[in-house]
DNA sequence: GTATTAAGTTAGTCTTAACTAACAAATTAG
DNA sequence: CTAATTTGTTAGTTAAGACTAACTTAATAC
């Protein structure tokens, strides 16, 4: 398999592409901590293993296995970082180091174990995507609606941690799956938002309720 | 700190020089699956950094605190094993090569909400003492199966020597810690041993299995 | 459209932790 | 007590993954 050193390339590969698709030798090298030199030799390295496609003066662009590898990789990131929280007790700012080193434990069972105890959550506590056994990530397009500006026209695609109290509360405001939501205005002080949807011509949601809602933007 | 690579000769000079307070270049070397002229070399350099004495062709002999930290990693290695049972439903069997990962981990408060979340214990699922966060054991005075009389009655302490095999065997016989054992009777000619638990009436352990099986007397 | 700056590569060095080959010391056998 | 065997050491090599210095290509500025 991959070495520690090759699936930390891996990762910040695959975070730092996730906008252009492709990500340059000073990018990554920044982001790594690593100067350019090792990164050349690294991505050559790499290359060898299908798991980039590198030439000389290119972008670097993950392959298709690359892609995968770093979504699995990062999969056993998120889903300790949430066993952490939900299930030992840990704050979300302690979390982060300690699975930046359990990602690289080599136990198909552990993390299995883990998605297990959690039910299978497909999004983490921040509402950022869990990348299922086999690497994919449909979510991936999603922007939490607490992010969106006002004229954005959105549609409801997920929901955050879904209690009986949130998605009665939900139910009441007719807002579910599909629907299409407009943004008309976001108070500054406590990002409040009025949205528009369907006959709900003026309907004010908390920043509370906005941090849980994913849409995507059309 | 010390690499991944060092905490494991500290861990199998702790573990080999458990009887004779001294290990041999080729023990170690055996233990490790590493040449001895790497052992030599490595002996070298943890003696600079004062983990183990070491002299030309005489035994090595860890320091102070060269003992003290194999014990801390140890210690991580017990409670993860325990978490992972008690905490994480995993089998006695399958614990093993994860918490071998899951030692080395850097993160003084993992292991402490492990600890606590198992109500500080100090025996792990193989019934082996767990050291402190100081690196001190606590060892009872455990005998072992084998030296036990026809008549005994015994409690299953700790297992010696866990390979997969062995607690595959144990499992399929039903003997787990806490069982209570009476002997029934032993073979004068290779040591076997008859004995009585729970609905097995008479189960025959070889001698080999005897020695392994540590318990308390009661 | 050339000059300058930024980005990327090549070549060579370092450290860690492994290895083999060859030699030396210690132990055991006769 | 010497010879043979086992154990341990020295010296030199290798691979991974980092580095610096020097050079080349690409991008940007004027």
């Amino acid at each position: 398999m991959h070495s520690l050193v090759e699936e930390n390339y891996l990762k910040a590969l695959f975070a730092l592409s996730k906008d252009k698709g492709s990500v340059s030798v000073n990018d990554l090298s920044k982001h790594l901590n690593i100067k350019m030199p090792t990164v050349t030799n690294m991505m050559k390295k790499m290359a060898f293993k299908k798991l980039v496609h590198y030439e000389s003066y290119k972008p670097l662009i993950l392959t298709k296995k690359g892609k995968k590898e770093a979504a699995l990789i990062i999969r056993k990131h998120r889903l300790t970082e949430m066993y952490l929280v939900e299930k030992m007790g840990f704050g979300w700012e302690e979390v982060h180091n300690i699975a930046e080193q359990i990602e690289h434990i080599k136990s198909p069972k552990l993390f299995a174990k883990m998605a297990e105890l959690l039910d299978y959550p497909k999004f983490d506590p921040h509402g950022t995507p869990i990348p299922d056994i086999n690497g994919e990530m449909e979510w991936k397009a999603y922007n939490k609606l607490s992010e969106c500006k006002p004229g954005d026209m959105v549609k409801m695609a997920a929901v955050i941690n879904t209690t009986d109290e949130f998605l009665k509360f939900l139910n009441r405001r007719e807002i579910h799956l599909g629907l299409k939501i407009k943004i008309k205005s976001v108070e500054p002080f406590d990002h409040t938002m009025v949205v528009k949807y369907k006959n709900h011509l003026e309907e004010t949601l908390s920043n509370t309720v906005c941090k849980r809602l994913l849409v995507e933007k059309f």
